[in-house]
DNA sequence: ACCTGAACACCGTTCAAGT
DNA sequence: ACCTGAACACCGTTCAAGT
């Protein structure tokens, strides 16, 4: 075939074939030769448009990070409920999209969506009074938590089945096998009381500034 | 070779061999030909020890998570204390061997160690007066904020370079080129600061919950 | 510029063969 | 029981060749 008069590939189409393999298969299912079939080539000819599957992965994580609203830090919303309201659309993109989230916690690195979010984050609680320094801290324990609650279920962690616990081993465990199948409730559950905690806490300090 | 008269490898020496790997080289270097030779075997001599190398990631996540102390919630530590305590060991634990956590982060499944790690806190939560469904919660929101800032340090998530950082598309972002030469500060400062949040925010709950 | 097949140096895992 | 080499079906990446 070489060359065909219209380009058969583009970044947009790869990410997006990419991205679609990630959440059905996971993250080891994103091989090169696997995704060029996907989208009808052959495998090198992904390296016309990325240098390397890693460049092509920072693609990827970069349009799961352009998914979070960041507007909240503009519009006078108050510096907690912007934090409240940030973390749920964060925790959102990113719980849509588990299997990235371990390459992308690494950090944004020069990923634009990735700077963009610190930015925003950054900015809205220096806007909000907060110290340089303390608004760094904010930001990381922010992606701290979100990350950690987007990388894998909590609940879903357990196993399935109750012989797993010998009460001998683990007194406190009986129930555990029951947590994969109300995987959702404990996880919002506990991504809710965390935030409104951390929260709660970050105003108890902010008082102290004053 | 063949069979020698006694056994070149054992399980705790394949573990220690690996998780050396991990820590020096990142887990894409760990592959069983790899650690293999590291060991002065060859490839396939792996597989009699472990089935799988998931279930070889599983001992050398497990041997780390075993590091974690857990007397807190046993010796009469007040239960905002032995949250404060448990966590720092534990994310030194995790802090200590970055490249495994992704792996680790997926939760307990069958591995000893993470099953009496969550068995302590949820029965130390209980035992101080939690009701058990907030004490599934507080293990879900520590490991989602400790696994989080043992994944990847926020400050070496940011390149090193001022010149990554335009002011017209980050205009807050002018200082970050210097997050990663004072790594240890930034991420251990955002840590005690996050965990201070939740431990003060989660006393708030408490409170009312009398 | 953008695709191809061939090639290189790797993978995880299975298996028959050796002691 | 516990090691080996050979083999299978894969990897990421490079590169010369094609239009």
């Amino acid at each position: 075939m070489a060359r065909p008069r219209k380009p058969l590939l583009s970044r947009e189409r790869i990410v997006a074939a990419a991205l679609a393999l990630v959440d059905e298969e996971g993250l080891q299912a994103v091989s090169t030769r696997r995704l060029a079939a996907e989208l009808g080539v052959s495998g090198p000819s992904l390296y016309n448009h990325f240098r390397t599957k890693d460049e092509l992965l920072d693609a990827v994580a970069d349009t799961v990070v352009a998914q979070v609203d960041l507007s909240m830090f503009e519009d006078g919303t108050r510096w907690a409920d912007a934090l409240v309201r940030w973390a749920r659309s964060y925790r959102a993109a990113l719980a849509a999209h588990p299997h990235i989230v371990p390459f992308l916690a690494q950090g944004p690195g020069r990923r634009p969506a990735g700077l963009r979010l610190a930015d925003a984050v950054f900015g809205g609680m220096v806007n909000a009074g907060w110290p340089p320094g303390h608004a760094t801290r904010i930001g990381a324990m922010m992606r701290y938590f979100v990350a950690g609650s987007a990388l894998g279920s909590f609940a879903r962690g357990f196993v399935d089945d109750p012989t797993a616990y010998d009460p001998d081993d683990y007194p406190h465990l009986g129930q555990a096998h029951l947590l994969p199948e109300h995987q959702q409730r404990v996880d919002e559950g506990a991504f809710e009381t965390g935030l409104r905690a951390l929260v709660d806490g970050l105003a108890i300090q902010y008082e102290r500034l004053r």
